[in-house]
DNA sequence: GAAATTTAGGATAAAAAAGTCCTCATAAAA
DNA sequence: TTTTATGAGGACTTTTTTATCCTAAATTTC
């Protein structure tokens, strides 16, 4: 099901949430977060390195080290994590072409997204509908609503 | 914006959306298409090599040759193309893992679609909503409502 | 029939995405 | 202080996607 962002993108995801749903005070292995969300260890450890620069988690070395999650993941959203994996998409370019569908300017900042002003596209509407929905999952979408999500995981 | 569907999908919804506003006795350049749509004239010539045999379309070599649409195009959906350039996406998946969400049948016969059955996940309602919202979008969205749409193309 | 044009088809290449491996640095525990 | 565990970081490999090239076949026009 991830053709709406990448591998990567889904795996942060992932990693995140089952990071958010353990004790804040212990450092988490990575190895034992790739068994549990099924990430293949050497490119989840990748992935970590970049979150830890990004500052969304801290990691620590040596013996009882690990991964804990630093960023506040009732704030974190699917947006900011799809954005800053995949490159910020621009929603208001057309969805089948590389030409402007309109004067679009996205609000994604967590209220639900509206047009400023429409095109005269035929199917301005529709693909407008469509594009709200999107943006809305990924801007209302936050880390913490998996909290006890734990059906995600292996056990 | 193509990151619902892979490049290809993107080009054949293009291409086909072009020849679907042109009158149906010419056959068409290839090299004339992509150049109206912006598509690589080799990578494009190679999508028409499959679309003729799907059957969207027929193709004539020789002087005056080109291609020309000859699937029905209020028929043809953008679900019809992505599943079959992409392949079959499985709604019943979770949209962030490997697993099952729960025991969903999607029914994309050009009706909205709605769950048969509710998984136990926090998630759920949300989720479903917005993978409704796709399936809607692409399944009820078909080419030939897209006519005298000339705005996607370069005149 | 010859010349010109246009798609078909196979081979190949380039770019991007996904995944792996090896060594080093660091920290805890023995 | 030594041993052991664990992430950091760089180089590398594989797979998938996107794109190109070349020759053959077909069709029209001359
Ligand atoms: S309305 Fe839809 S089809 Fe028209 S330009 Fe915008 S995105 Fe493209
Ligand atoms: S409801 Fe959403 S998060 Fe939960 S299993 Fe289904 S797709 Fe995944």
């Amino acid at each position: 099901m991830s053709f709406l962002y990448s591998k990567s993108s889904e795996y942060i995801i992932r990693a995140l949430v089952y990071l958010s749903n353990i004790d804040k005070e212990e450092y988490i292995m990575i190895k034992s977060i790739s068994e549990h969300t099924n990430i293949p260890h050497p490119f989840l450890s990748k992935i970590f390195q970049k979150l830890a620069a990004k500052k969304w988690i801290i990691s620590k070395k040596g013996k009882r080290g690990g991964v804990k999650l630093i960023a506040d993941s009732s704030k974190l959203t699917l947006m900011d994590i799809i954005e800053w994996s995949d490159g910020v998409k621009d929603f208001s370019q057309c969805i089948f072409g590389d030409r402007e569908c309109g004067d679009i300017i996205p609000k994604h900042d967590n209220s639900v997204w509206y047009p400023e002003k429409q095109s005269n596209c035929i199917l301005y509407d529709k693909c407008n509908r469509f594009k709200a929905a999107i943006i809305d999952f990924f801007s209302n979408t936050t880390i913490s609503e998996f909290k006890e999500h734990n059906s995600l995981f292996r056990q």
